[in-house]
RNA sequence: GGGCCUGUAGCUCAGCUGGUUAGAGCGCACGCUUGAUAAGCGUGAGGUCGAUGGUUCAAGUCCAUCCAGGCCCA
């Protein structure tokens, strides 16, 4: 036999490199033949319980680090509550309507138009169950678990039918109504278009500037000869006008040419003098924008018609007069602005683009609307109020398809009421947690701040707008409606809308007073997706999903607060009266190493399957957890290369300790903790500290701070100072004498403490780990977080070896100045002499037969006395004198000795050596020992 | 333009209610080890705390303004 094999030396076949991108799908597979979510779910049933509410991500596309960053986080939560003990299940959502998705049936030539309206919406479907089915699989190969067989999806027909009735409760409660509002519509294709519809292109427009008499000028305007000048590029609207929007901020001037006065932006005199030709003009009065609010002005040609002057902030000076005429069937923001003054909406244009008999000027009637900006022009010289008439190329929105121009033009839509209720929503957002806190601030604000909801789309691929109409054009919604269609979406989806005749989606016999014939039509409207994602929560439940409501937590990206959170809150109080979470985590967006968003022409981006591909996907997991995803989070290939070598760190330290916990049987060789070595019972210490700390800040969902714990904790207190030092005990001691048994202890403590605690964040990896444990439970995921020990000595034990550990530093100084003199290579080729400090002192004896030599890793030490001498080196805690240690070197222990031979059976050895081997390996005194 | 948020060493993050020379890990440099070895250990060098102004005996930490960036609106 050979001295090496005499070493009690670590073995073990976990792989020193993870092989994580082969070998993470098998584990994978394996979590689902074993059903280790379902088993879990089992362990914990009666437990109380977290519900996680998915948020559905739109099917479309392939997955991105975003959904990565999202269903990562998701993850670590469900695991980290499932093993804290509570019930933690995992339903997946879909979100599966919606504009991208007709877009990309587009993309493939299909023809919404020339289609039967069923059959397109079945490609549709078609479609999005195949985005499912791809973003399925990315996100199970992210090692995220849950009830991946039975997830909810937008489109399926109970999700569909528990929408209707959402909808219907709403209805109910007096939020739903109908009113106007202007959308982009595209009189060529005769349909309203969405912004993706839209592209731009060049146009020729008139461009006119036109006054308005003053009709009444509440006292700060005189009404004699003066003028509102306004500039626009449609006259069509004109006649349409009900309003001249002003910035209450910006300055005013009134100018006289000749014998008028004009009310111009004072920032746009000069322009505007320059365009009109004044040559000569002067300013008689100023005045601020807020002075001019409800002014009124007369129509610049229509007789007996006013405008009235309203303030608005989006008026800038960037060009035209500095006064708006506005006309809220034409424009969102004259809609707006509008409607804060209290108007109806005058949209006088049918679907082709002709005036309609509302129009004031019944000239117009009939008329296609650019045919008139020359009637209206003339109309506007004849009154003496056309100042200027020219012509301009400018950007303008046209149809995507037809390539026609689009105007904006309001149209009947359905609107969910938010004023109705805005208090009590704002009551449930009180009553709401929010990671971070600020996020109740800002949710809100938003709610606060935010109109009514425009819920109808005309659309094809969404759920269909369960209202029907009466023969005098009442709308009709009643709760049997409501049931009778919900009933028939559960059973056939909501296609059936489009499937059957309006009969047949009525209640059997439904009569009205507004029908005397019993004739009803249907609503061709679809609901807008906001509202289909917005009923999740009651659409999980109607699908049977284990998913409790008032759910306990939303987890989406920050944008939506705007979307997912918003929509959800609205539809929950509006029906019961309460949010749909008891929690809100928001997250911040993934940019590229440098804060740049991530796209395609900057070529930044990453995609979460090529990073599986190179590195695995607990490199993303772990990345994931080492960052603040509160805010903003960067990701580039360099700093995954940097978590990589986090994960090569823990996966070795992990390795040394399974390899020297081989032969260790914690059933059989665990010591109790009083009889633990001192060192050791500090370490135990610290490992219960660390887990106690790391379960907090799991509960604080702040990963960053487990994964900076735990790290720091594997890399400064196991493997820089426990493990190394821990070789002289581990290979060199009696396999089965006390201080190897005690060390083995705390090692195999601590490799299945951490194994739990970076569970939840190294599923893959600490599954493999728990392979390697001698733990009754069959994966680290059916085990439990450890239990937080309380240890009467722990105090003491921090407080004296923090001293030492402090002391230690100035060891490795001294062995490091040592080093460079060429004194000593490694550090047993050293004798050290301390002259401790008062607190390295009282340390230092309070931890008294405690073999320091060991953990210094030095041949000999000696705790000096008296007068310290001059060479020794002063350091903060002590000083400290290296010496080449004497003797020579035994070949089993390296450490000097001057006791090489003292057995005389074992002459290589030095004498501890000796002794251990003739107990270990008695044979070996009859055969002899090789070098 | 508005609401909310972010900006501390090359990178990822700590720095509580303002108080000694601003910390950690990674990376880097140099060295040691070769019985954790495509590993391990040690020492060290890196920061005008986004900028400016202010409050204060004292500011990374409070206030104001500005710059850069993000999400959502307009």
């Amino acid at each position: 036999m050979r001295v090496r094999d005499t070493l009690n030396l670590g073995k073990t076949k976990f792989p020193m490199r993870g092989n994580l991108p082969k070998r993470e799908a098998e584990w994978e597979k394996n979590w689902e033949d074993q059903k280790f979510y379902e088993r879990r779910l089992k362990l914990n049933e009666g437990h109380e319980r977290f519900d996680l509410h998915d948020g559905p991500p739109f099917a479309n596309g392939n997955i991105h680090m975003g959904h990565a960053l999202n269903k990562i986080t998701k993850d670590i939560i469900v695991r980290s509550k499932n093993m804290e003990g509570y019930y933690a299940p995992y339903v997946p959502g879909w979100d599966t309507h919606g504009l991208p998705i007709e877009q990309q049936l587009t993309k493939q030539g299909v023809d919404r138009k020339t289609m039967d309206r069923a059959a397109y919406r079945e490609l549709c479907r078609k479609f999005a169950m195949e985005q499912v089915e791809k973003q399925r699989t990315d996100f199970k190969r992210l090692g995220v678990m849950g009830d991946w067989d039975h997830p909810y999806i937008t489109l399926l027909p109970e999700f569909e039918a528990a929408e209707i009735r959402v909808f219907g409760k709403m209805y109910e409660n007096g939020y739903i109504y109908q009113g106007k509002k202007p959308v982009y519509w595209s009189w060529s294709s005769e349909s309203t278009l969405a912004e993706a519809e839209v592209e731009y292109h060049d146009v020729e427009s008139p461009s006119i500037y036109i006054s308005f008499p003053v009709k009444d000028g509440k006292g700060k305007l005189s009404e004699e000869n003066t003028y509102f000048l306004i500039w626009t590029t449609t006259p069509w609207t004109i006649p349409s006008n009900q309003g001249i929007a002003v910035n209450p901020k910006l300055d005013y001037s009134v100018v006289e040419v000749g014998d008028r006065r004009y009310v111009v932006g004072t920032d746009r005199l000069s322009a505007v003098a320059e365009i009109l030709g004044w040559d000569s003009y002067k300013t008689v009065q100023h005045l601020k924008g807020t002075d001019m609010e409800y002014m009124v002005a007369k129509h610049p040609y229509i007789e007996g018609r006013d405008s009235l002057l309203m303030e608005a902030v989006y008026v800038t000076d960037d060009d035209g007069t500095g006064l708006v005429h506005t006309a809220s069937g034409f424009g969102e923001d004259d809609y707006n602005t509008a409607m804060r003054y209290g108007f109806d909406v005058l949209s006088p244009m049918d679907n082709k683009g002709c005036f309609t008999e509302e129009i004031p000027d019944p000239d117009l009637v009939g008329k296609f609307y650019t045919d008139t900006n020359e009637i209206v022009k003339d109309k506007l010289a004849a009154a003496g109020n056309l100042l200027h008439y020219s012509t301009f190329v400018h950007s303008a929105a046209h149809d995507w398809r037809t390539k026609k121009p689009v105007v904006y033009r309001a149209t009947t839509q359905w609107f969910a009421s938010i004023s109705k209720f805005r208090d009590q929503i704002l009551d449930q957002i009180e009553k709401t947690t929010f990671y971070p806190a600020w996020g109740k601030t800002r949710l809100y604000n938003m709610i606060k701040d935010r109109g009514d909801w425009v819920i109808s789309r005309q659309r094809a691929w969404g759920v269909p707008l369960p209202i029907f109409y009466a023969e005098d054009g009442t709308a009709i919604v009643t709760h049997e409606t409501i049931e009778h269609v919900a009933d028939l979406f559960a059973k056939e989806g909501s296609n059936a809308w489009f499937t059957h005749p309006v009969e047949e989606l009525l209640p059997e016999g439904f009569t009205s007073e507004h029908s005397p014939n019993g004739k009803f039509t249907k609503e061709t409207d679809i609901l807008d997706v906001w509202f289909d994602s917005g009923s999740s929560w009651s659409g999980v439940q109607a699908l049977g999903r284990d998913v409790h409501y008032p759910t306990s937590m939303y987890l989406e990206g920050s944008d939506q607060y705007r979307g997912w959170f918003n929509s959800s809150l609205i539809t929950s109080v509006a029906t019961n009266g309460v949010a749909p979470y008891k929690s809100v985590l928001s997250q911040g967006f993934t940019l590229d190493g440098q804060g740049r968003k991530m796209s395609k022409s900057l070529g930044n981006t990453i995609a979460p399957n090529d990073v599986i591909k190179q590195m695995g996907a607990e490199i993303i997991r772990l990345w994931v957890a080492s960052v603040d995803a509160s805010g903003d989070v960067g990701v580039s290939m360099d700093i995954l290369r940097q978590v990589s070598e986090g994960y090569r760190k823990i996966r070795n330290t992990f390795r040394y300790m399974l390899a020297n916990t081989a032969d260790f049987d914690p059933e059989k060789d665990r010591v109790a903790y009083k009889d633990l070595r001192k060192i050791d019972q500090y370490l135990e210490v610290k490992l219960n500290d660390l887990v106690a700390e790391s379960i907090v800040n799991y509960d604080k969902y702040d990963f960053a701070d487990v994964y900076k714990l735990v790290f720091n904790f594997i890399t400064n207190d196991l493997s820089a100072f426990y493990l190394d030092f821990a070789k002289d005990v581990l290979y060199i001691e009696g396999k089965d004498s006390h201080a190897r048994r005690s060390m083995q202890t705390v090692i195999y403590d601590a490799a299945v403490k951490l194994a739990k605690i970076l569970a939840p964040i190294l599923p893959h990896t600490m599954g493999e780990v728990w392979g390697y444990l001698k733990e009754k439970e069959e994966d680290v995921y059916l085990s439990n977080f450890p239990e937080i020990e309380d240890y009467a000595d722990a105090d003491d034990l921090k407080e004296s070896w923090g001293e030492f550990m402090k002391l230690r530093d100035d060891v490795l100084k001294a062995l490091e100045e040592a080093r460079d003199q060429k004194l000593i290579g490694k550090s047993f080729e050293a004798s050290v002499t301390v002259y401790p400090g008062e607190a390295a002192k009282a340390a230092l004896d309070k931890l008294a037969g405690e073999d320091f030599r060991e953990i210094l890793i030095v041949s000999n030490l000696v705790m000096g006395q008296g007068e310290v001498p001059a060479e020794a080196k002063q350091f903060d805690q002590a000083s400290v004198l290296v010496r080449r240690a004497e003797g020579e070197v035994c070949p089993r222990c390296r450490m000097y000795r001057t006791d090489l031979g003292a057995d005389s059976r074992l002459p290589q050895l030095c004498g501890r050596c000796a002794s251990i081997v003739a107990g270990d390996h008695p044979e070996i005194l009859e055969e002899g020992l090789e070098d």
